[in-house]
DNA sequence: TATTGATGCATAATAAAATTAGGTATAAAT
DNA sequence: ATTTATACCTAATTTTATTATGCATCAATA
């Protein structure tokens, strides 16, 4: 993610949830959606997105069909079940992470 | 950090910040004070640890000193002024990270 | 007294994931 | 006609962490 201050790591976890809630979305509309909800501060590297959601792929997290619109291709994710189970554990790992940097760094991340 | 799910990129965050209110510190002494803070849940990884104590230093953002602490050797860090400009900068933008997680995946990181 | 665990530093090989910097092509808008 | 948006991709490099060691001192304990 270029310009976002987006730690190394949490990219393939909102990939994972930005499919667990829409259901099916390509590369492309991810990126669109990321910016609408960060109010255009975080714009997905696509050397970066692509192959998190190629690695998705082979991990059996994501399945993948491709869909002629007019005379393009789109891409279209899935999640799988694997891959709801891995989101679960991976948001849990988030908010772990930012735990733990509430005790190492102070209370200064507690933005509710 | 092993086992931690520390996310890469925090890690010289955490260390400066620890250098930058403890004013002096050898590496093993931010392991342990690391597990204190985290109730032993974080382990810092000393493969990790003493590369980037090592870069920190090279780009001037601590400085270091060895010193005999009986027969053996400590090698204790300090931060600079640089360091604690880039500390402040570090942590806005660990701020801005879970700010744009919580946009991302809904507001479960708040822990306030 | 021999061994284990804690203290204390370090590096080398490997792996994981990002950035940078391209490339290809269709379609819409100016 | 050219630019902007849509839509996918990869290769080279960089950054950072993990894994696996290595060396050495010192305290505790079996």
């Amino acid at each position: 993610m270029n310009n976002s201050q987006l730690y190394k790591g949490s990219l393939s976890t909102v990939l994972l949830k930005l499919l667990k809630e829409n259901g099916r979305m390509y590369g492309y509309e991810m990126t669109q959606k990321v910016k609408e909800l960060t109010a255009n501060e975080v714009a997905l590297n696509e050397g970066a997105l692509y192959p998190a959601l190629h690695r998705l792929e082979a991990d059996g997290l994501l399945t993948a069909e491709v869909v002629p619109v007019g005379n393009r291709m789109r891409k279209y994710y899935t999640i799988t079940p694997k891959g709801q189970t891995e989101t679960e554990s991976r948001l849990a790992e988030l908010e772990e992470f930012v735990r733990h940097m509430q005790q190492l760094l102070g209370a200064k991340l507690s933005l509710g």
